[in-house]
DNA sequence: ATTTTTATGCAGGAAAAGATTCATGTTATG
DNA sequence: CATAACATGAATCTTTTCCTGCATAAAAAT
C-alpha cells in the first residue's frame, strides 16, 4: 500500500520529495486528480521530481502512483459507506462499534456539561498555591495528562503518588488545590486522598463519573463526566476530552500569559532537542531489515 | 451540478448518449477516473460519442465534464467524513467547540481506521515474549494506559523509562515487541528506542499520526490515528479511543482465557481493597464476557 | 579547498488523451 | 421510394501529460 512504501523511504527521500510525500498523505483527495505537473506547482517543485518521486517508490510512472492513491481514497470512500449503514447492526467490525461508542459517550459528554463548573475549576488551579492530582490505576493515564499540561503552565503541580501522598498533602497549605480523579469501581487509595484532604481543609475538585461517586463526597467541586466502559476497558475516551476542557479553562484565566510560557518552553525544548527536528539520514535508514523474516509484517 | 443537466437533456439524448448517462450516474466512483477512451469502451462506444455527450451536457470539454463527476464524488465522500460533524456555531462556548473537535478526529479515525493493522498488532502483542511500551512527555499517558490494560492480560509487559530503557532493549529477545508511542512534534527519545530496537532486530510497532512520521521509518506495523491539536494541547481522545482497539485486539486473541485472567484479577482487588466496595454501585460493569467476540457490545 | 555526489529544474521529445472532420449507415418523413 | 436529418465510428489533427537527458547549484565527502 502507498502509505507503507512511502514510511518506508521517507528517511530516503530528497526535501522535495519529502514535501510531496507529506501533501499525497495530507491531501489524497485532491493528489488523486492531480497532474504531475499540478502537483508540481502545489507544493512548489518541479514536474520532474514529482515524476522521480513516483519513480523512487518502485512505480513505473507517475500515472500509476496516482492510481495507488486513488486506490486508497476510493477504500476509504467505501469505508465510509458501510459506516453509514451499520449503525445498528452487528455486522460492522467490532473496533468500529467500539469507537462508535466512544463517540457516543463523548457526544452525551457535550450535552451534559457543566461549563460554570469547569471554569471554577479553572480558575481554582489558577489561583492556588499548589495543585495536587490524585488518581490511580487506569485513572492514573488521565491524572498524568492533567498534570503534565498544567506544569506547563503552572509552577506548582504534583502528581501524588501512594508512597508520599499523605506527606504531601499533610504539608499544603489551605490555599491548595487537590484534584482526585476516580471512576467506577472507585480506587480506595483516591478515596483516601480525598477524604483526609477534606479533613484538612484543603480546597478539593474530583473528576468523576456523576455526583454519586465517594469522591463527590469530599469534594468542593464535581465535574461529572459521562463514562462508558467497552468490555473490560474503562474508556477514558470522555474523560480524556474533559482534561482538556478543565486545561484550557485553566489556561484561560492566565491570559496573554501562557503565550509567553509556551514560547519560553519552546525555546527550552529547541535547545535541548527534546524534540526530533529533521527525519533520520539515509545511510542509517537505509540499511537492509535485521531480519527479512519480518517482511511480512509491513 | 451534473445530475440536474443528465437530467435536463437525457430525453434528448441519443440511444448512445442515454447509456454513457446511465453509466456515469450509476457508477461515479468509476466515471470519474476513465478516459474518454476508457468510458466508450465500457459502455461500448465510440470515443468520439463520449466527447460529444460531454459538450452537449454543456461543458467544455471531456476533462471539464469529469471534473464534474469528481466533484459530485468528493462531495459525496465528505459528506460522509462530515457525518457526525457538529455545527461548529461560533457562538458556542469553547469547551463545546473543544469537544466537537475531538468527536470530528474521532470520526475521522473511525472511517480511517486500518482494522488489519491493528489485529496485526493484537496478534503481535499476544504471542511476544515481552512487551516494551515506550512513550514520552504526554505520550506517556498514553503509553501508560496501553500498558495498565495490558498487564491485566499478559505477564511481560514493561513501561519503559528514559533510565532504564536501553538495557531493557538490549537484553530483550528477538521474539520480544516494542510498541512506540509519539505524535508531533516527536519526541527525540522514543524515536531513539525504536531505531534501536530495530537496529537490534526486535520487532517494532508504531502508534503515531501518519505514516511519514519518524517512527514509521523503524516500525514493522504502524497504527496511523489522525490527530487534531486543540489549543496548545494535544488532544489525545482519538489515540485513547485506538488504544481501547489495540487492547481489544490483543485480548481476542486470547479467546476465552480472558475471562478466567479477570476472575483472578477480581478476587485479588478484592481482597485487597483496592477499591472501594461499600456502595451497591460496585456493578462488574463490563466485566462479563470479555473473551467473548461477539458479546461486547451492545 | 577541491572533488564528488546529490538534488533539482529546464528543455525537448515521446506518449497519451482529447477534439475534429469526414464517411457511412440508420431512421424518420414527405 | 427518395431525401434529409441524425447517430456513429474511424481517421486525423491538436493539446496535454509524461518522461528523459543535460546543465547547474547545493551538499557531502575527501
Amino acid at each position: 500500500m502507498l502509505g507503507e512504501r512511502i514510511a518506508e523511504k521517507m528517511p530516503a527521500l530528497s526535501p522535495g520529495q519529502q514535501s510531496i510525500a507529506k501533501y499525497i498523505l495530507g491531501n489524497p483527495r485532491d493528489a488523486a486528480f492531480l497532474t504531475a505537473f499540478q502537483l508540481g506547482e502545489i507544493v512548489g517543485v518541479s514536474e520532474s521530481t514529482v515524476i522521480r518521486f513516483a519513480a523512487v517508490l518502485g512505480y513505473s510512472g507517475y500515472p500509476e502512483m496516482r492510481s495507488a492513491v486513488r486506490e486508497i481514497l476510493m477504500e476509504r470512500l467505501s469505508t465510509l459507506e458501510r459506516l453509514r449503514e451499520y449503525d445498528e447492526s452487528d455486522g460492522a467490525h467490532y473496533f468500529f462499534r467500539a469507537i462508535d461508542k466512544d463517540i457516543k459517550t463523548l457526544s452525551a459528554a457535550q450535552a451534559s456539561l457543566n461549563t460554570r463548573a469547569l471554569e471554577e475549576l479553572g480558575s481554582m488551579i489558577a489561583v492556588a498555591d499548589q495543585v495536587l492530582v490524585a488518581g490511580q490505576r487506569s485513572s492514573r493515564a488521565l491524572a498524568y495528562y492533567l498534570w503534565y499540561y498544567l506544569s506547563w503552565l503552572f509552577p506548582n503541580i504534583h502528581l501524588l503518588d501512594p508512597d508520599s501522598a499523605i506527606e504531601k498533602v499533610i504539608n499544603a497549605s489551605p490555599k491548595s488545590l487537590v484534584i482526585g480523579i476516580s471512576f467506577p469501581r472507585y480506587t480506595s487509595w483516591t478515596v483516601e486522598v480525598m477524604r483526609h484532604s477534606h479533613m484538612c481543609g484543603i480546597p478539593t475538585a474530583s473528576i468523576t463519573n456523576d455526583y454519586s461517586s465517594p469522591l463527590a463526597t469530599w469534594s468542593n467541586i464535581v465535574i461529572p463526566v459521562p463514562w462508558n466502559p467497552i468490555s473490560f476497558i474503562d474508556s477514558f475516551t470522555a474523560p480524556i476530552s474533559i482534561m482538556n476542557c478543565v486545561i484550557l479553562g485553566a489556561a484561560r484565566v492566565l491570559g496573554s500569559a501562557v503565550q509567553q510560557r509556551l514560547e519560553i518552553l519552546e525555546r527550552t525544548w529547541g535547545e535541548n532537542d527534546v524534540y526530533v527536528n529533521r527525519l533520520p539520514k539515509l545511510e542509517t535508514a537505509g540499511m537492509k531489515d535485521p531480519g527479512k523474516s519480518q517482511g511480512h509484517f509491513k
